[in-house]
DNA sequence: ATGCGTGCAAATAGTTTGCATTCAC
DNA sequence: GTGAATGCAAACTATTTGCACGCAT
């Protein structure tokens, strides 16, 4: 198969390490490398959003229409990676699930209720207690998730009016 | 319509308060005040798990099979409390939504990915520093939740048999 | 008496699966 | 060449909605 990412333009070192990330996983599970899982890869890595299946499915629908990539393999391909932890979903309110690239450093979600905007932020104190947690109640902590709910400045601002 | 709570075991002082917030806020809306609706909060209260709308439903079935509570019914009221912020909504892993009753006082979430079991947590450290973060950010917070994910204790030792 | 709430069934949305074909290895 | 991956459509599951009737107010 021709690896089309030669040709991103937005291709970088770190993206270079991440589907290389990618192609030992397959390799070492005896799966294929194919042009939609590289696609999809890219496209999360590309995504400044957090993507659900369905809007995923719409990004490749348009940016790689020639590959007419099925809403099914969007599903699959986000299971698997999801199993193999190289991103990670977030679901909330009523909407469905939403997938991020877990590659890109660990940070949780401010998460606004008016527009559903997404900040992401770190803090380091919230980090180290959630491993002192889990280790107090006898937990092999394999990963966490934290959000916040709430209204962002420029909603307020907005109600403000 | 009767109030069947009366005939309630388990009535406590603190359903009663509950129930009676319930009231309240459904005549502020001026919204009825039903017999599923009842149900529903004490099956809530009365549960040490987090329940699905499906083995809600279950639950109400069995413990008020004459009432034939439809499963439409169950989500209506889950929204209705959910967005009057009566009870909250957890969601992870390829299951759906779980819920449980806000009023129990905060906590966050231990969640087991072999088992599912679910543990409870609080900490003061983290809360304190949530309402930091929010405000650092301009988020004016509504609300949060923390799952850390992991194996618990009892599946960590089976896999080492 | 009014109109909200209900159960039911149908509709919708989100996700998964079976299958014939294509493609990576 | 072989078996895994894909697209498609059908199947499923979870959730929502329209409607006629019942019940709380």
């Amino acid at each position: 198969m021709s690896d089309i990412s030669t040709n991103f333009s937005e291709r970088t070192v770190e993206y270079n390490k991440l589907l290389e990330d990618f192609k030992k996983l397959l390799k070492k599970n005896n799966l294929k490398f194919t042009i939609q899982r590289e696609v999809i890869l890219e496209s999360l890595y590309n995504s400044n959003e957090h993507l659900t299946p369905e809007s995923l499915h719409q990004v490749l629908q348009k940016k790689y229409s020639e590959l007419n990539i099925g809403i099914a393999t969007v599903y699959r391909t986000l299971s698997l990676l999801e199993d193999s932890k190289m991103v990670t979903s977030l679901s909330f309110g009523a909407q469905g699930k939403k997938y991020e690239l877990g590659a890109k450093n660990h940070h949780d979600h401010l998460i606004c209720t008016r527009c559903s905007k997404i900040t992401e932020f770190v803090d380091e104190q919230i980090e180290a207690r959630q491993h002192k947690i889990a280790d107090e109640l006898g937990f092999k902590m394999q990963d966490h998730s934290m959000q916040i709910y709430g209204i962002c400045k420029e909603c307020q601002e907005k109600e403000n009016k």
